[in-house]
DNA sequence: GGCACGGTTCGGGCCGCGCCGAAGAGTCCG
DNA sequence: CGGACTCTTCGGCGCGGCCCGAACCGTGCC
């Protein structure tokens, strides 16, 4: 009576994620970069040992990938597609029902929440903002699906982007995100990474402690000056009080 | 140390897929359909007390809705999004490792990976032929991202699609789904339901048990007029022994 | 070589989860 | 009303998971 697929493989593939220990991991990851073994252990709070039994399932299940050197064992994500499935998984996850217990975890909350990177990607409020400034410039299109325009090829070109490389991978061009903390899309695929990218390499953002991003003065100039972003919109997080409360 | 947020939540998200009666009714639910509590029990194989449980715990956690009506309780997916996300994970999930053991089950494999519907859209080899011969027709673009071009709208328009109505749900338009029989791309997003409606509707295609899809000798000549499909690439599944083998 | 360090392996304990059957609540029908 | 049916609730059982500490291996440094 069972027809076709049971749910044997999909319910294993899911158990590499459905615990806390391996879904931290998961989530540490998302910060684009490679942390090794003994790292994910203590941000996660585990033995050294449980740790490393955990990794091995998750390599193996085809979520991360490792490479060795020396003593060390690097882990990361092992695809951006990866990356991605687990972004949709935490947007649609309740929320961790955890509001900030300290004033120190309050402001990362909300560095967080101001300019992140998803990946490799940007998300959060600027990367929402730099979502909606591409679609009124026409950079992007969304009359027919998400796609990038003509117009948008060539204001790439003029950042420093070149389209075509980018063209030559697997990933898709440009790709919705669903953002988790502002519940609105931004922008990801092989674009969304090489401006996240660029934006670095210009100086016009810097990486903060964790996946959080900062904008500079800079690059507040230049992106209002490119994109018509509205700098008081960029403005950072408030260091205490002005900024508007948020749930 | 721990930034941000810990997996909890992505964890309890996660664990309901974990579970193989859980991961079997989501995997049932893909046709679109909506189930009663009691056949979703006897096609996982579990008692109508389990499964009773497993339900109200999967419509908690917002994969599913339900419907009373009298003493029935009907259960379908939550929303696209969800079909999607199950999708995404069972393409990633390693074969279930379950080689067909009668005919019965290895012929049905065999019409499901000649035509199948994926949640609301077509998926197999013929939803695969058909995104590809969309793409050719220049109905769809992927010169940036998956897009539905101006041609497209009108040629939808010609087969009885009228494209605005489906620009007002939240839903996008064109999207990409990962075939698991074909592991390519086949066409989703509210383009994509609208056709596989459209064709049952036109009588070109019909249902046939489970999520299997058949194409009428009618569908098959106007699927090569109107797409150039080659008839011969939509013959049926062989019966027996003149189709190519499948691993 | 000696030591510190990162990672892995192994054994054991514990908690949680999934399963069932029996009993009960609600619905439909004759 | 009484019977058939669907679904739910409740105990109780057993397996499997997650975790740790201790011992072990390999690397890099002094």
């Amino acid at each position: 009576m069972t027809t076709g697929a049971d749910g044997r493989g999909l319910a294993g593939f899911a158990a590499l994620l459905a615990d806390p220990t391996r879904a931290g991991f998961c989530l540490a990851l998302l910060d684009g970069r490679a942390w090794t073994a003994g790292e994910l252990a203590r941000a996660a709070g585990v033995a050294a040992s449980t740790a490393s039994d955990h990794l091995t399932r998750l390599v193996a299940g085809g979520l991360l990938a490792e490479e060795r050197q020396g003593r060390h064992r690097y882990i990361r994500l092992a695809d951006p597609g990866v990356a991605q499935l687990v972004e949709e998984l935490a947007a649609r996850a309740p929320t961790p029902a955890t509001p900030p217990r300290t004033l120190r975890a309050a402001s990362e909350g909300a560095a967080l929440a101001y300019a992140r990177t998803c990946y490799d990607h940007l998300a959060g409020r600027l990367g929402v903002l730099l979502h909606d400034a591409l679609l009124t410039r026409g950079v992007l299109d969304r009359s027919g699906g998400l796609a990038l325009t003509g117009t948008g090829v060539t204001w790439l070109a003029g950042l420093g982007v070149p389209v075509e490389p980018l063209r030559a991978t697997r990933r898709p061009l440009v790709r919705d995100c669903l953002d988790w903390t502002e519940r609105r899309p931004h922008l990801a695929g092989a674009v969304g990474a090489a401006l996240c990218g660029r934006f670095l390499d210009l100086g016009w953002t810097v990486r903060g402690t964790g996946r959080a991003i900062r904008v500079t003065p800079a690059g507040r100039d230049a992106l209002a000056e490119t994109l018509g972003l509205d700098p008081a919109l960029l403005a950072p997080p408030a260091s205490r009080g002005s900024g508007p409360a948020r749930a």
